[in-house]
DNA sequence: GACTTGACGATAGACGAATATCGTTTATCA
DNA sequence: TGATAAACGATATTCGTCTATCGTCAAGTC
């Protein structure tokens, strides 16, 4: 060991403060973990603060950034938006994006023949769906 | 008629200043017209000042939100990232990112069954295909 | 219950993109 | 060729998003 940065325990270079359990916290995790579409910081901000008066954009950002460092959020980004935010491991999926109410829903399953749309010579590595119209409540629909 | 403004002719109710042919704003449009894929506003500064040194940022944006505003040109937006312009009038299609050179390209064609892929009661009016990796030049293949 | 320090809320500041402003240049046309 | 105003370049300002700061609060621990 060249550094003699004693008595620090793990692996990395730099400790991580031993996370606590706040009631903020909780509250943003259960928003982003139970709604099932992906939110943007304000959406976040509003749904937690309905439950936790209070609350301020700081700790919805720490939050947010956090959960993704911890792999349980996946950022969403759609074309021409700020980025919206949704649980991880989920099966692959893409979205919709609703033009009446701005609502981005997830949309099951993936269109086939993705892989051969590129020209020869173009590598695909990954690809993105996105659907625009009216979500069913905004039509006047059920469901 | 409430308003008097007087011997203002045209259909719209604000006419516009007749449009002159600058040096500046022919290089903009070429660059646009003849680039076969979508560029953001520096890449068009960038281009367009080889062409007509000292070119400001100013008349770029001025020169697309005309040519858009003409019909002449497309926005096109990918998630995350700043607007980039391409001509307008081509066939239907989507684009592919270049991870390497960060590069966007037109694809030909697109994925059948897209408007099976929303759930009932989703009404699609539109969609957008965007594709991720290497393009030829960056894996080192001819085209 | 008291101590330690991670987390909080408020807000100022940073940042990149886009717009507005203004004095100068120049395309257009009589 | 001279008059007019559209268009220009430079740059200050705005805008929305995100980050940094800092004094206070409270979760975790003994």
């Amino acid at each position: 060991m060249t550094d003699g940065k004693a008595h620090s325990d793990d692996t990395s270079s730099r400790a991580r403060p031993r996370s606590r359990r706040t009631r903020q916290r909780s509250v943003i995790q259960r928003v982003l973990l139970e709604a099932n579409r992906p939110l943007g910081t304000q959406e976040i901000l509003e749904a937690a603060q309905a439950k936790a008066p209070g609350l301020g954009i700081a700790t919805v950002y720490r939050t947010v950034h956090r959960m993704v460092e911890e792999g349980r959020l996946v950022l969403v980004e759609m074309p021409g938006e700020a980025p919206r935010y949704e649980a991880s491991g989920k099966e692959h999926h893409h979205h919709f994006r609703c033009r009446a109410c701005d609502d981005v829903f997830e949309i099951q399953g993936c269109p086939p023949g993705l892989g051969n749309l590129a020209p020869k010579g173009f590598r695909i590595e990954d690809h993105q769906v996105v659907l625009y119209g009216v979500c069913p409540p905004c039509t006047g629909m059920p469901g």
